[in-house]
DNA sequence: TCGTCAAGTGACTGAAGGTCATTTGTTCGC
DNA sequence: GCGAACAAATGACCTTCAGTCACTTGACGA
């Protein structure tokens, strides 16, 4: 079973987590849990009882650690939406000559083929879980957003010569559209899934997310360089 | 009050709608009272008891005509869409001279501006309307979309004549795509526009959905057009 | 060793989607 | 017109699940 790792890590832990280490640890462990459960189904068959049971905790328990379950999620969003944005900032890091818009596009769209989890929660962001937390919890999210966009926009202008101040922002917030719109377009639930297979003649409707992101901004890019 | 116009409409019909028509216009009646509750407030907050009583039906009746509060949605979207890409047509249609990828990206943005409850529910299509939903529901659906894509498409090929075959509905996809994730950024819950007003240097993530739906689209015809 | 305190618990609550036995308006044959 | 038959409408009831809170108990310091 899964939880059976993370069910010993938090067995290793103290029953009570008193200390501001353990209490991290123990809210790393439900984190955890709770995206192991959102990799395999999808954001509404995740039960907080369920990562609860599989934290092994009692559900009032996850409830000490986060207000409400869009604000677990928020904070898993986070997670995983910085840690993409330091591998990415390696990527643009580790080679500092011209890069060509076809590289970037490459670059970006494959570094987000495994980030299932986090694509998808980013198409959730704002219907979702935006909907049920409060201004305090939403605020250094935004603020961690902005200077993230920033750093790795002004990145891209350095490799990109042929972008304007302020396109390097700009081209993160189409990425950020075409990853929410094309996630929802080739994550499809399984009912839809079921349905485009059936009916073969519906196959257009199909979309491969890595190699339609690729496209669509190497599209873009070449858009911004023939000016 | 908003729905008062829609409950005359309702008393206009027997108590009982035995004719095909009266269902009709019963079902159309729900679909007008969801949809002005969604325009006031979000998916989440739309309750299918307040739907009922707006349409001065126990929610048992409501039921009848939608199997789930997400069919009822879908339902709605799939008016709203048809009746966007009906307009659409119309537009093309109307001058079949050669146009300009600024002006097909204009008439486009500016189509979908009054839109936003379409936009919105375009972007809970996959995340929230086809998590509870049957196949059977969906399929009708699917299909529309797919020969509306293909139609629009063809039509958009005929005016840009710099767009190979095939690339009219791949437009429509990268559009959907933008449409969905640029109106997320941009329609952004009572929560989160509290934080960016609150916070002026958070400006740059606040986003106009019709001009950045105009740049992006320009852009991507642009990148098209230079090859 | 024991008192204190906060972490942890799980029965309980409220809210909302969805069901169904019953009621009643409508229609149609006479 | 009348009433039997049918199906549309009803709303009390059920279920599920996020979220609460009075109570329990493990950890740690004195």
């Amino acid at each position: 079973m899964a939880s059976t790792s993370a069910a010993k890590a938090n067995r290793a832990l103290p029953q009570r987590a008193r200390k501001d280490e353990d209490k991290e640890a123990r809210r790393q462990l439900i984190l955890n849990e709770a995206l192991a459960l959102y990799q395999a189904t999808s954001y509404a068959e995740v039960k907080m009882a369920d990562v609860a049971g599989r934290a092994m905790l009692a559900k009032g328990t996850v409830f000490l650690y986060f207000p409400t379950k869009e604000a677990l999620f928020l904070a898993l969003l986070e997670d995983l939406l910085f840690a993409w944005f330091a591998r990415l900032d390696e990527l643009l890091a580790e080679d500092t000559s011209a890069w060509t818009g076809p590289r970037l596009a490459r670059t970006v769209a494959e570094s987000l083929e495994g980030e299932e989890a986090l694509t998808r929660l980013l198409a959730l962001l704002q219907t979702v879980l935006e909907q049920n937390v409060t201004a305090e919890q939403l605020r250094p999210f935004k603020e961690r957003l902005l200077a993230a966009l920033v750093r790795a926009g002004t990145l891209v202008e350095q490799r990109l010569s042929f972008l304007h101040a302020g396109e390097g922002p700009r081209f993160f917030i189409h990425l950020h559209a075409l990853v929410t719109g094309l996630r929802q377009m080739a994550d499809v639930a399984p009912v839809a899934r079921e349905v485009l297979e059936a009916l073969p003649h519906l196959a257009p409707l199909r979309v491969d997310f890595t190699a339609e992101l690729t496209t669509a901004l190497s599209t873009l890019l070449r858009g911004l360089e023939s000016r």
